[in-house]
RNA sequence: GCCUCGCUAGCUCAACUGGCAGAGCAACUGACUCUUAAUCAGUAGGUUCGGGGUUCGAGUCCCUGGCGGGGCACCA
C-alpha cells in the first residue's frame, strides 16, 4: 500500500473519513468486504415494485418482496430517528429508507459510519413513500466499501412533474473531469452513457462486418516501417533486436498484404497513432476501423458505407438522424456524390485543371492560407478545397476522384489519368470515411512511393516511405480491391453529440501532472 | 508552436479603482420517524497554481515558470 500523501497533511475532509474508517473497524465491520449477492439493480427493483403495484401483488399494507440491492452512496437526508439515502448502481439509483424501527437501534446507531460514495448493501421490502417514489424500506444492510474519498456530488432536483433534473453544484472542473475520469464517471450517469454507446456502436460495426462476411484480423502494432497514411510517427526502440520501431500510423498496407494472401474480406479494428498536435477533433492515440474487400472497387464501397452507416444508425441511435450543435441532420441513401475537383473549380471560379501552381498559390494567398511551402500541386488543392468547400459538407457527402498526388495508394481513375478513384465521407464538415479502390499494380506503387519519397527529401515529413516488401506483396498479385478507413471517435463524436474528442475517448491524452 | 481565457476551502463560485480572503453545497456537533437541492442552530476548514519583483500593503499590478479550457496552425 502506498499512501498518495501522508497521513498528517491530509485535509479536513480526508481525516475524517479515516477516523471513520477506524469507527468501522472498531464497530466489527469490515470496511471492504469481498462480495455482495444483490437480487436485483436499482431499475430491475423499481421496475418490479411497479409491474407488482399494477398486477396487484403486493401485500396489503403495499410492499413487495424483500430485495437485496448493492449501490453507491450518492444521497442523504437525515431526520433524527429515520434516515432517507440515495443508492445508485450501474442500472440507475432508488431510495433507501432507513427507519429506527424497522432496522433495529444498534444497525440505525452503526449508520453513522456511513458516508456518501461508500458502497452498501441494502435489504428489505419496497414501497412507495407518501410523495410517490419507490423505495427501499430497509430491514438490514452492509457497509460493502469504505470511501476515503468524497466523489464531487451535485445536489440533484427532481422535477416530480417533467421527471426533469437539474444538477447543482457537482464537477465542472474540465482538466479534473478528464484527470480523473473515475469520479467523472462516477458522478455523472450521462457520461457513462456516452460510453455505453461507444461500445454498442463498435458491437454493431462487427456485427455489420461480420453479417457481410469479413474476418476480424490483428496486425502490427509496433512497425520496422511505417505507413499507410501521411503522419508522423511516434518513434520507440526494440531492446534485444535493437531495431528502431514505430508505432503504427495506419492499418492499410499489413490489412492488403492479406488480401494478397488469400483473405478475400478483412476487417480490423485498432488502436492508430499520429505525433501530432490535439485539438477537438484529433487525439494522439485515435481508434481506426479498416475493411477491405477483393473482387470490389470504389462505388460498391460507397454503397458499402452507406449501408453500414444506416444499419449502426438504425441500431444504435434508433432514428436516421445525426446531431450536429443544435442541427439535426438527417441521414438518406444513397448520399450526395461530389468531384473534388469539379467542386473546387466551381467554389473558385476556373477549371483547377487548367490552373498553373502559380495561379493555386496565388490564389490560396488571396484567402489567407499560410504555410505553402513545400506544398505541392496536390496540397494547395486539398488546402483550398478544405477551406472553401469543406465546411459547407453537412449532410452526408461523398467527395470523390482526389488528384493523383494526394493518394499515393489509390488507383488511377479509368476516366481521367489525372485523378484517382477515391472518396471521403463528411458529415457535419468532418471527414469520417476514407476509401478508395485499392492500386494493385506493383510497379506503379514503387513509381508513387518514389515520388512520396521526393516529396519527403524536400521536407515533407509526412510523405510516405518506399515499403519494399509491400511491392513484394503486390507483385505476388492481389485482386483488384475496395478499401475504406474510418475514425471510430469521430462517428462516436456525430452518433452521440459530442463536440470534442476527448468526450468520447475514456483517457484522453493529457500533459503529465507534476 | 501562436492567440486568448482561466487556476481562490473537498466541490461550485465571489472579493469595485491594490486595503482584515468570503458564500452555497460537502464536512463536524446538536435537534427532528415519509424526506427528496430536506429543514433549523452552532463549529471548523485556505501555501489564493509555483518562484521572483513593485508597494506601507498584492488574490488583485509586473516578470517568470507550470497546468488546463477555447480558438488558430499542424493534422488527407
Amino acid at each position: 500500500m502506498s499512501d498518495i500523501e501522508p497521513k498528517e497533511d491530509l485535509s479536513q475532509i480526508l481525516r475524517h473519513r479515516r477516523e471513520k474508517l477506524e469507527e468501522v473497524v472498531k464497530r466489527g465491520m469490515q470496511p471492504f468486504v469481498y462480495n455482495y449477492s444483490a437480487t436485483s439493480s436499482t431499475i430491475a427493483a423499481i421496475e418490479g415494485f411497479e409491474a407488482a403495484e399494477a398486477g396487484g401483488t403486493l401485500d396489503e399494507e403495499g410492499y413487495s418482496e424483500p430485495v437485496q440491492i448493492g449501490g453507491r452512496l450518492v444521497g442523504w437526508r437525515d431526520m433524527g430517528r429515520s434516515v432517507f439515502a440515495h443508492v445508485e448502481d450501474g442500472q440507475g439509483r432508488i431510495q433507501l429508507y432507513f427507519r429506527n424501527s424497522v432496522v433495529g437501534e444498534s444497525s440505525f446507531d452503526a449508520l453513522s459510519v456511513l458516508d456518501i460514495s461508500d458502497w452498501i448493501g441494502a435489504e428489505g421490502r419496497i414501497f412507495r413513500t407518501r410523495t410517490g417514489e419507490v423505495t427501499v424500506q430497509v430491514e438490514g444492510w452492509t457497509l460493502l466499501t469504505k470511501s476515503l474519498r468524497p466523489l464531487p456530488f451535485g445536489k440533484v432536483e427532481t422535477n416530480a412533474q417533467t421527471g426533469e433534473r437539474t444538477v447543482y453544484g457537482g464537477f465542472q472542473d474540465q482538466e479534473g473531469r478528464y484527470r480523473q475520469r473515475y469520479a467523472d464517471l462516477a458522478v455523472h450517469p450521462d457520461v457513462r452513457e456516452v460510453f455505453r454507446t461507444r461500445a454498442k456502436v463498435i458491437t454493431e460495426l462487427r456485427r455489420f462486418l461480420d453479417g457481410e462476411g469479413f474476418l476480424e484480423v490483428e496486425t502490427p502494432v509496433l512497425q520496422p516501417l511505417y505507413g499507410g497514411a501521411s503522419a508522423r510517427p511516434f518513434v520507440t526502440h526494440h531492446h534485444s533486436l535493437d531495431q528502431r520501431m514505430y508505432l503504427r500510423i495506419a492499418d492499410e498496407l499489413y490489412l492488403k498484404r492479406l488480401v494478397v494472401g488469400g483473405f478475400e474480406r478483412v476487417y480490423e479494428i485498432a488502436k492508430d497513432f499520429r505525433n501530432e498536435g490535439l485539438s477537438r477533433v484529433h487525439n494522439p492515440e485515435f481508434t481506426m476501423l479498416e475493411w477491405y474487400q477483393a473482387f470490389s472497387d470504389y462505388e460498391d464501397q460507397m454503397g458499402l458505407v452507406e449501408r453500414m452507416l444506416v444499419h449502426v444508425l438504425d441500431s444504435v441511435v434508433g432514428e436516421r438522424v445525426i446531431r450536429h450543435g443544435d442541427d439535426e441532420i438527417p441521414v438518406t441513401v444513397p448520399f450526395r456524390r461530389l468531384g473534388l475537383v469539379s467542386a473546387l473549380s466551381g467554389a473558385l471560379g476556373e477549371d483547377v485543371h487548367e490552373m498553373s501552381l502559380e495561379d493555386l498559390i496565388g490564389r490560396a494567398h488571396e484567402l489567407g492560407i499560410s504555410d505553402l511551402e513545400g506544398s505541392g500541386r496536390g496540397k494547395l488543392i486539398d488546402k483550398l478545397f478544405g477551406e472553401l468547400v469543406e465546411p459547407q459538407l453537412i449532410e452526408p457527402t461523398f467527395v470523390i476522384d482526389h488528384p493523383k498526388e494526394l493518394s499515393p495508394l489509390a488507383k488511377v481513375h479509368r476516366d481521367d489519368d489525372r485523378l484517382t478513384e477515391r472518396f471521403e465521407m463528411y458529415i457535419g464538415g468532418a471527414e469520417i470515411f476514407n476509401g478508395f479502390s485499392e492500386l494493385n499494380d506493383p510497379i506503379d506503387q514503387r513509381d508513387r512511393f518514389e515520388a512520396q519519397a521526393a516529396l519527403r527529401d524536400e521536407g515533407d515529413e509526412e510523405a510516405q516511405q518506399i515499403d519494399d516488401d509491400y511491392i513484394r506483396a503486390l507483385e505476388y498479385g492481389m485482386p483488384p480491391t475496395g478499401g475504406v478507413g474510418m475514425g471510430v471517435d469521430r462517428l462516436v463524436m456525430m452518433l452521440t453529440g459530442q463536440s470534442s474528442i476527448r468526450d468520447v475517448i475514456l483517457f484522453p491524452i493529457l500533459r503529465s501532472e507534476e
